[in-house]
RNA sequence: GGCGACAUACCCAAGUGGUAAGGGAGAGCUCUGCAAAAGCUUCAUUCAGCGGUUCGAAUCCGCUUGUCGCCUCCA
């Protein structure tokens, strides 16, 4: 089947095909380990995910890398401000590079969590100096560089004509509207730093020597050094957040294809956000790590929500489209795959091939939706016509749930495990009571212990086979 | 100030020219000592408002209102 991706560079729903027959290269920017990444940070994630099963779902290999900035990153796009991760390092009174370390294993920890495919490779920028330099001794050679005295190696956008074409730039716009310092000494506003030197007054924990300086690399240089070291000259697929596309990508195109000559990537594809609903006396607004507060995966594990009620939560809507965040949105996702659970947990291991034209009609609305730019609320709703359909028998539900969860990634056809429910000694002795009560035709006394129970935070349930269930 | 995106039921949300998916919540019924669970049924003549184009519009165009974003960093 045809798969077509919304394409920013095109800014069209394209037709899909990967440069090498049977093997797609993705590079996805990863995160930038000064602190934990919060959940508006991990749908983008989510929604990689999505695409990587949908690609070996269609008989794909993907190569996939993300990335783990673990240097570089200022406060501000001026070139100026403090490191991140320098700031992050004070902030807790660590080296930066423990910083980088912790949470990049933080963030490992969600990426499991929420069932993300491993990706081929997290190369880390720090571990890819050389790499930068070389590319930045590429477009000096090439002559798209100049220096700012006490600065840094910048990039001359206005040699790269092509440069406000990705994201739709107006420039004069830009300059207009400028309320950012400008760097002294950069001859465009939208110019950028490749290196820059270390401050003379001030030991950085991070730099390198360089054939300019001792110094450390620009926050956009390691993307395209690595992408191309590990990808090649010309990815199949790039993805971001959509924060992403104008300063960002922007950039790593210019310096990329200034270097190579050669298009960078062909395939262009930007999350979403996720926006705090303002429910309560929430503001609602865009969730940004560098605003202060935000949400991250172990909160929302802390509230009682499992990773796999928020990454139902992701699902429920477009990657494209905003997403507001709230409890309330969260509580009826969970609901809802519990409920979607209750029907396909009797279905594991039940399996067997599809065959009925019913059941194949099924599997190909499905498909069709997931390859239609990952439509995968719509194919969620494909999802529960099947599963309810009487003309479909169980064991090709069954099937079907096992095809559709390797692109779903819910883990439906995996009992759940729920730890057993330790009962303290006296609830355990009221159970018995009310079972004698129950024997007796006592009512009264069997639903008074029941709302002891509620009390206590248990909820009793009789079952029909005359057993008891305590939750 | 400039630029842009979005607006679908109580909530979330798909649908982008052919007559409103799906989920959650709610309601009713069946079952049950009662609950719970489960099963069945039900839940937008209508897509922010107003005009226009069209045989036909939630879908295209214009205006208005509202929300959000970008023009610092950000997934």
């Amino acid at each position: 089947m045809q798969l077509h991706l919304y394409n920013t560079a095109t800014r069209n729903k394209d037709a899909f095909e990967s440069l090498t027959p049977g093997l797609v290269k993705v590079y996805c920017c990863g995160p930038t380990v000064y602190h934990f990444a919060h959940i508006g940070n991990l749908r983008t994630y989510v929604f990689e995910d999505l695409l990587r099963r949908t690609l070996e779902a269609l008989g794909y290999n993907v190569n996939h890398v993300v990335n783990i900035t673990d240097v570089g990153h200022l406060t501000s796009d001026a070139d100026t401000g403090e490191d991140k991760m320098e700031k992050g390092a004070r902030r807790e009174g660590k080296s930066a590079w423990d910083i980088a370390e912790y949470y990049t294993q933080a963030f490992q920890k969600d990426w499991k969590a929420l069932r993300l495919l491993e990706p081929t490779a997290w190369p880390r920028a720090t571990a890819h100096i050389a790499e930068q330099i070389a590319l930045i001794q590429e477009l000096e050679k090439k002559d798209y560089t100049y220096t700012v005295p006490n600065d840094g190696i910048y990039f001359d956008t206005a040699k790269f004509p092509r440069y406000p074409d990705f994201a739709k730039l107006d420039i004069e716009g830009l300059q207009a509207g400028a309320r950012v310092a400008v760097t002294e000494g950069k001859r465009n506003p939208t110019d950028f730093a490749l290196w820059k030197f270390s401050p003379s007054d001030a030991q950085r924990q991070m730099e390198w020597d360089s054939p300019w300086g001792r110094g450390f690399p620009g926050w956009h240089v390691e993307c395209s050094a690595m992408a191309m070291k590990l990808l090649g000259e010309t990815l199949d697929i790039h993805c971001g957040g959509a924060d992403h596309i104008r300063v960002h990508h922007t950039n790593e195109i210019a310096q990329s294809e200034c270097a190579t000559g050669k298009p960078f990537a062909r395939f262009w594809l930007h999350g979403g956000w996720l926006l705090e609903a303002p429910d309560g006396d929430g503001k609602g607004g865009k969730m940004s790590k560098s605003a202060g507060e935000f949400v991250t995966l172990d909160v929302l594990v802390k509230q009682g929500y499992s990773p796999m009620d928020y990454r139902y939560f992701c699902l429920t809507a477009h990657y494209r489209n905003y997403l507001n965040f709230s409890h309330a949105g969260l509580d009826s996702a969970r609901d809802s795959l519990r409920n979607l659970r209750k029907r396909t947990d009797p279905l594991i291991g039940k399996a067997t091939p599809i065959r009925s034209d019913r059941g194949l009609e099924w599997r190909t609305k499905f498909l069709e939706s997931v390859c239609d730019d990952l439509n995968f609320p719509q194919a969620l709703g494909i999802l529960n016509l099947a599963l309810k359909d009487p003309d479909v028998l169980e064991g090709e539900k069954a099937g079907l749930i096992v095809e559709w969860d390797r692109l779903l990634g819910l883990g439906l056809t995996e009992a759940e495990t729920s730890e057993a429910v330790e009962l303290p000694d006296d609830l355990k002795s009221l159970l018995t009571e009310r079972a004698e009560a129950r024997k007796n035709k006592d009512w009264k006394r069997s639903d008074a212990i029941r709302d002891q129970f509620r009390d206590r935070g248990f909820v009793l349930k009789d079952n029909p086979d005359g057993s008891v269930s305590v939750n």
